[in-house]
DNA sequence: GCATATAATAAGCCTTCCTTACTATATGCC
DNA sequence: GGCATATAGTAAGGAAGGCTTATTATATGC
């Protein structure tokens, strides 16, 4: 049955997350995907574009514009390697920083109507579960 | 800790899995969301574009982009409606029903590797936690 | 000092999604 | 009957996310 399908339930329940992501974001300029680069960017800063692109799960070429673009928009710097003149290292701006704030905010909101969905117990046992297939997947 | 945030876990786990679909159904030609398009509307055959869009969370018109590939295909059939002559009556086709099941044994592998992380207990749990956010969340 | 590998990117494509605006048809109301 | 309003589908056009293939510059191994 497709209402039991881990593929189908996590899709639906990520695409309703986006979507609600998108429209609160819409006036900060960034979109969830953006976001999940900043995110996963400041967990690794100083990385290389590569790298990053790599625990994103993209190809390189496609987190070139994703970095392009915010870029663009002061969130995030490339700066030269000294030791390998072919790479960059990623950072974030300081710029970056609150702006982050206002996106934890959003995805805060977001997260507890659906906390407020489970019991604390449930919670616990439906995040452990959801870590180790994330876990395993990777 | 954005790692236990359940809006991060399910679209990275989404993510891998579509891509892992999209991999695996290249050959024939259909997308994860064209395969979704085509799951929702064989459980709500006959419908209308604007209630398969409704289903779906999309706009109208991003159905019909859709629609379009999916006739092209000859997957879908848009049927003209006796009563109201403004709406299309969507079906599958009977070209759809084996390509659907080949679909299925895709989702299902992919499914099935992320059973064999998870006790038969534990695949309950997950299941029953995702179907009542999913619920609540539409 | 040359062959091979690697980091970033350009060109160009497809899909998904949207907003806005249009057409045809239904429907409610006078 | 006839007009106002609502609704179903779609065209036009655009943004973002994703890709493949090929290019450039630089490292690195032999």
């Amino acid at each position: 049955m497709i209402h039991s399908k881990f593929g189908f339930l996590s899709y639906e329940i990520s695409h309703v997350i986006r979507q609600r992501f998108n429209k609160q974001a819409e006036s900060i300029g960034v979109t969830h995907s953006q976001w999940r680069v900043l995110v996963h960017l400041s967990e690794n800063e100083n990385c290389r574009q590569v790298d990053l692109a790599d625990i994103l799960n993209v190809k390189p070429i496609t987190l070139v514009r994703q970095i392009d673009l915010l870029e663009q928009l002061s969130l995030v710097k490339r700066l030269n390697d000294k030791e390998d003149r072919r790479v960059f290292r990623l950072k974030l701006t300081t710029k970056a920083k609150p702006i982050m704030q206002e996106l934890w905010q959003i995805a805060d909101s977001i997260e507890n109507e659906i906390c407020n969905m489970l019991s604390d117990e449930e919670k616990g046992v439906l995040s452990k579960l959801l870590i180790t297939i994330k876990t395993q997947l990777s």
